[in-house]
DNA sequence: CTGAAAGCGCTAACAG
DNA sequence: CTGTTAGCGCTTTCAG
């Protein structure tokens, strides 16, 4: 029998009213308290079902001092890449009850006033590479919200996750040079963002070991249309470049269209490489590196709560594997190619 | 010249004693109220920067019953579809200085409870397609909070914005049997979602109109696995079907795969079509329906926002346009072919 | 222009 | 076991 009660919301008082206890009392029955008679227990539940009661979120975190809530702060969603680890967190997150705000930086200028608005409604946040500066990580961590740092490097004494980025761009660089390519560019601005650098400095190194000369960088937007248009002007220099190593598959993807267009082939005419290995890749043949995108989300979700729970707990760092996906793009000479 | 507050906030109280004001001062100061003397501002701002202080949004938003945050509730955020519905959402509702907190209702079986509790942390929330049932809407509803619903069927009168699925379907089938196709069948299941349900009654209506068979249904989840394993199945069976009309891109691009693994070639052995021109649809060629997705997510946020300004303002139900992308996955023959 | 004080809805001592 | 009461931090009358 529930009672349509309007826009007015039901509060604490006319529960105990209707169940002739005080609020105390319905507040100790409705979270479970030992301390109730079971059948003040039983009149406070059926006043509270006929009122169809929710108690307020506000009035209780107010109380409580705590929000019951998490933040993730990340670029931007375009792309599978962010999605994939927003929803884990999310899933994560909300599965140890805890509700999630998310906010998307974009390049605004005042992403740091966002992000400390954020900061007042939640009790913890994890902040993802490129949105906001170590200062003002810093000074939301000092405020004494327990931040997750994912995908970009440590501050201070903060938790936080990455995935291997240099590590295995010095291993796609070796595979780009034994695949005999010689005149690299890279496509993608390690200004942008710690693990666009870190694969800047990866692919560097390993041309180095290699002896090969230092890549060139277009450091240009991470999307379809920008890796196009750069792989369009790339094209029409003299020598052409003969490997493109993109910092991510959307970049990549554009310039396999770009490629396509002045009626090049891949990867016999040009060699192109992404990195994410999103569902696009696959079609198009594109070699790649796969990130553990939902772990990182997950991971963080995890550590936020277990940091919330005790906050005196060792601080952790960590690195999750990437793999390089050795598709079609590259050359076909190697041997553990994958469909 | 900021200070380290350390772990506690800095509340109104201490901004007010350093200013020598009351709170009710500090209060209007921060606010821009007209009713501060220039020289009192200027001692509150002062003191609250010395302070770093910001105000506690669980105080302000218990004082003044609103918590400035907008809900969205979706099914799951795989793929790129849910993320860019969410994306331009939070990008709206973030510019309209509202905070947004997500719920993926995944299919849980206290999805219900869990929206409920989203209810009480916001002003007005988003709900999509298939996440909770028509009672829990309207519960949401009466309780106050106002609702706008994406991509489901309208409930009682709240505002709804949707794609046009069937229409479009028809089209698409005309487009397939213009193509000499015959055994057509549909790969989803209607029963999972509205919009699945629209493209399914659009296929069947588009093929009675051109007198072909009703399209045979293989109900699956809507991802490349599911797709590929049904389509594997599919063609070891005799008449083979030489149609898949895929609910989504990824179904799609799965059944492509198994087509491939079968030896099969698109378009001549199998014609295939997708949903949501999704990035991979492109490279694989695929014959889709584009929706336009982050439309539908900001405008989601915009109607919720001035509905929250003015409650009495009129109902709006909107279905946004799709377009079908001609690739190559159903026949080379069609005039408007697009890359 | 400014301050005092009454809430907003709930939790958690503290007394019984 | 249950009720009283003091906050949680802020906004907003209502009086000066």
């Amino acid at each position: 029998m529930k009672a349509l009660t309007g826009v007015k919301p039901v509060t604490i008082y006319e529960v105990a009213r209707r169940a002739g206890v005080s609020i105390a009392t319905v507040s100790r029955a409705l979270r479970g308290s030992e301390l109730v008679a079971a059948e003040t227990l039983a009149r406070v539940r059926a006043a509270a079902d006929e009122l169809d009661f929710r108690p307020s979120r506000l009035g209780r975190s107010l109380a409580e001092g705590r929000h019951a809530a998490n933040g993730i702060v990340f670029p931007d969603l375009v792309g599978p890449y962010y999605a994939e680890v927003v929803l884990a967190y999310e899933e994560v997150a909300s599965d140890l009850g805890r509700s999630v705000l998310i906010l998307a930086t974009h390049r605004r200028r005042d992403a740091v006033d966002r992000v400390l608005e954020l900061a007042q409604r939640v009790d913890g946040m994890a902040i993802m590479g490129n949105t906001v500066d170590d200062d003002t990580v810093e000074r939301i961590a000092a405020a004494g919200i327990p931040v997750v740092l994912l995908a970009r490097p440590p501050v201070g004494d903060l938790d936080t996750i990455r995935t291997r980025n240099e590590e295995t761009a010095v291993e796609l660089a070796q595979h780009i040079v034994h695949h005999g390519h010689r005149r690299v560019v890279f496509l993608g601005d390690p200004d942008a963002s710690p693990d666009v650098a870190g694969r800047y400095l990866g692919l560097s190194r390993g041309l180095r070991l290699a002896r090969r000369a230092r890549p060139a960088v277009v450091p240009i937007e991470l999307d379809v249309e920008a890796g196009e248009a750069a792989t369009r002007r790339l094209l029409a220099r003299q020598p052409r470049p003969d490997a493109l190593v993109c910092a991510n598959d959307e970049v990549a993807l554009g310039a396999h269209l770009a490629a396509e267009e002045a009626g090049l082939r891949v990867p016999t005419d040009l060699a192109i490489t992404g990195w994410d290995d999103i569902l696009g890749a696959r079609f198009a043949g594109l070699t790649t590196v796969r990130q553990p995108m939902r772990d990182l989300g997950a991971t963080a979700a995890r550590w936020l709560h277990e940091r919330l729970e005790d906050p005196a707990r060792p601080v952790r760092q960590q690195v999750l594997p990437t793999q390089l996906v050795v598709r079609r793009s590259c050359g076909i000479h190697h041997p553990e190619v994958e469909r």
